[in-house]
DNA sequence: AATATTTGATATGGTTCATAACAATTATCA
DNA sequence: TGATAATTGTTATGAACCATATCAAATATT
């Protein structure tokens, strides 16, 4: 299950230095995972670090995390929207929401406007940068890092596994 | 780590209040994820909190969290390693395996033993106690938690997400 | 009108994650 | 051999994230 011993050994020259016999990447002394690999929950978090990790590699010369990414995202499809609706189909809570908002809209990314209907809630808008550098963002997602993760994976399976997350996500 | 919210909201009466003519779950009033849904690393990250929050139910009888139940079966898996061996293969920072080894040394579910060789390092072991709380976890993980994945998400399909995850865990 | 609820916000504490530094020990190598 | 470098566990520390209680203003409910 582990990393196959590539042939390379085979050609390696002689340098004992330390217990080093086999070791293929630059992870640790070979141990084994044993019913780790076979734990759903396990292997679901180091495959998300990886993913996020990507995505910020990806999407680095915008200076956007995963999670402000989903917030421009949410707020260009669901104009009109307030704090409270837009922090609770993210899963954010209403409280941090506050500071992450402000960030975006100390870089002008968006805005809150006190709505007329009701003068309690903030309406929040994308502004023009905001929506160009959305648009900038969506296109180096797309083809930088899900066209990695399409091509790692292949397209059925790529579309397979999105489908079972989305199940997970869904049903408790 | 308070307290979920018990099962006694499934009996609960039809008690419509605001405009919840149409609210699927107890979200919010339909917001449209729009590409969202799309990014595999949104629906990995939503994915992995349900199903950590669903290991943490299952295995609440025996207090143990998914990164300490991992830390357990590292140790019965490789028996004679130091803390920055198994802290390394966990993806956890040495420094942070501290306080985590305190936790569960405290609790007497495993020990560090100084090492004859090499006298800076801490070879772990399993106490009796930790051995017995894994097993009891093995099972609870077993029966409760897999088996729930299993039966939603289907045998086959629960082994290929596996495999899926599996791999993009390892290629970047 | 009196009371309750909602909204954004603040304060606060907990948990996780990452880095620097240190003493003790061991490895390297000139 | 002895000087220097590297490793191990540890502490300290700060950033980022997550959760709860509480508040004033505004609105809803009765």
């Amino acid at each position: 299950m582990t990393v196959p011993k590539s042939a390379s050994d085979a050609i390696r020259p002689a340098r004992p230095s330390r217990k080093d016999i086999v070791d293929p990447a630059g992870d640790d002394s070979m141990l084994q995972l044993g019913e780790l690999s076979g734990l759903l929950g396990y292997s679901l978090k180091r495959a998300q670090l990886k993913v996020f990790e990507d995505f910020l590699r990806c999407v680095a010369p915008l200076q956007l995390t995963p999670a402000q990414f989903s917030v421009l995202l949410l707020l260009d499809k669901n104009p009109g929207r307030n704090q409270t609706e837009i922090a609770n189909t993210l899963g954010i809570l209403r409280p941090n929401f506050v500071a992450m908002l402000d960030a975006l809209e100390s870089r002008d990314l968006c805005a809150r406007m006190r709505s007329t209907n009701d003068r309690r809630s903030h309406i929040l808008v994308l502004t023009d940068k905001g929506r160009a550098v959305l648009a900038r963002a969506k296109k180096l997602v797309a083809t930088k890092h899900e066209a990695r993760l399409i091509e790692v994976l292949g397209p059925s399976n790529h579309a397979a596994l999105l489908e079972m997350l989305a199940k997970l996500a869904r049903e408790y």
